[in-house]
DNA sequence: CATTTGACGCTCT
DNA sequence: TAGAGCGCCAAAT
């Protein structure tokens, strides 16, 4: 078995306890277990998953509202609005959603 | 071992 | 209001 470190198992563990229909960013996560200015390694964490998977990473958007693009996401990053739009969030600009409406806050 | 990259986000201009 | 710069740090090269 892989060796997880444990600021990965922190994230799977609060990223697995978002409702369904909200949403939480990156620095969010990041804030939450206690690792403030991380939020590029709660990106990493949920990178290394591999689809499908039980941990519902596409509830994890960055600051802007947005879900963040990138070739090298090998095209999850559309997988991840499929996702939400299923859970009934809307966009309301490409890759935008509504803050007020969708954000977790625990 | 040194350097680059990247699902981020804040601050300064 | 946008855009550039910087800090952050694991993983890849």
């Amino acid at each position: 078995m892989n060796k997880i470190n444990p600021f990965y198992k922190k994230v799977y563990s609060l990223v697995s306890k978002i409702p369904y229909g909200k949403v939480a960013t990156y620095g969010q996560v990041a804030d939450l277990i206690n690792s403030y200015g991380r939020a590029r390694q709660v990106g990493w964490a949920l990178r290394r998953l591999k689809l499908p998977s039980a941990i519902p990473w596409h509830r994890v958007i960055n600051s802007k509202g947005e879900i963040t693009m990138s070739l090298s996401r090998n095209g999850t990053d559309w997988i991840q609005k499929e996702l939400l739009i299923n859970e009934g969030i809307i966009f309301y600009s490409n890759m935008r959603i509504d803050f007020k409406r969708y954000l977790w806050m625990p």
